[in-house]
DNA sequence: AAGGTTGCCAACCGCTTGAAG
DNA sequence: CCTTCAAGCGGTTGGCAACCT
């Protein structure tokens, strides 16, 4: 850790009007002390306001960075767990640069750390192997290759699972390692006369959801293999369109728990088992499924119901 | 042991957005 | 509308420690 900066460096702010000087440079324990309890004291507010009552030489901008990144009590120490890397892998190749709400989704984890450990560690094991990620844009197909030794084992190995729901849904034979997220619009497939798409493709999801029902002829038989990558034991949610057999869409976000599905927008009150969903065992070769269109807009909207893990 | 290099990460900077006046 | 300000975000910088030569 830094020394923290010496009083001497409080710099003008820059606002000659009113020469306020505001502490630059790294927090020492009594500021840190003193927003803390100015914090538990009063709770969040004008962070301006914050900082002058607190008592700090800071500007409020820096205060909110402080509290933000390392005095939050909710904030996790530590480094990032495999399972979290894996989520992380999986975020950016939806998500992109969007630090702020890949860290939304990592509970205790801040953008700033999972920024700088995208630009340290993932970068350049990216850089040094074969695992590659290009960032994604709305309009252009991403594509994440990752082989199992590329990651000095820090990362679980997927080229053994399906990674790509639908290449592996049209080729059910192909052992590709291709991990392509959002397949052209008109990618469908077609399975015996019906197709199938999931909107959001997040196949380790969704094979988790492949042996959810322990039926074979579940959605394995489109290609998504059985494996549970990441230990997500108490399921998770992915947004998941159904055209049930009564011709009743359902488009909503779902926990996929091993035995059964959870619609997340009835806060978990509600649940049916997949069969009962999507009617596996008896309509399982997918004729309850419909193909969905890629939709940018949806997609980010739905995304922000993936699930705050706590690993 | 000393100097150089590298990696990590806290903190800053500048930009955008949205609310309020 | 226009301006101002606070908040939020992503990119970048720079200090420190560990590692290497």
């Amino acid at each position: 850790m830094r020394k923290p900066t010496p009083d001497s460096v409080i710099r003008d702010k820059g606002n000659h009007k009113n020469k306020i000087k505001f502490r630059k440079g790294l927090w020492s324990p009594e500021e840190d002390e003193k927003l803390m309890n100015y914090m538990l004291i009063n709770g969040q507010g004008c962070w301006s306001d914050i900082a002058r009552n607190a008592g700090l030489q800071r500007c409020g901008k820096s205060c909110r960075l402080r509290w933000i990144n390392y005095l939050r009590p909710d904030l996790k120490r530590g480094a990032i767990s495999p399972q979290e890397e894996e989520l992380i892998l999986h975020l950016h190749s939806v998500l992109g640069n969007r630090w702020s709400q890949i860290a939304a989704r990592l509970p205790g984890r801040t953008d700033n750390k999972i920024k700088n450990f995208w630009n340290s560690s993932i970068q350049k094991r990216l850089k040094n192997n074969n695992l590659t990620s290009t960032t994604f844009s709305p309009n252009k197909c991403s594509t994440v290759s990752i082989s199992d030794t590329v990651t000095g084992g820090m990362i679980m190995p997927l080229h053994d699972y399906s990674y790509n729901v639908v290449n592996t849904c049209i080729d059910s034979s192909s052992s590709s390692s291709h991990f392509n997220p959002f397949p052209p619009v008109d990618n469908s497939f077609d399975a015996n006369g019906s197709s199938v798409v999931v909107s959001l493709n997040l196949p380790t999801y969704v094979t988790h959801f492949g042996t959810a029902t322990g039926n074979r002829g579940g959605l394995e038989d489109y290609g998504v293999t059985e494996q549970c990558l990441m230990g997500f034991e108490n399921g998770i949610c992915v947004p998941f369109e159904v055209d049930d057999i009564n011709n009743g869409v359902m488009s909503s976000n779902y926990v996929f728990d091993k035995k059964k599905v959870i619609n997340n927008n009835l806060n978990n009150t509600e649940s049916m088992k997949l069969e009962d969903m999507v009617g596996f065992g008896n309509h399982w070769q997918g004729e309850n499924f419909k193909v969905g269109e890629f939709d940018w807009e949806g997609l980010l909207a739905n995304i922000k119901s993936l699930p705050y893990l706590d690993f």
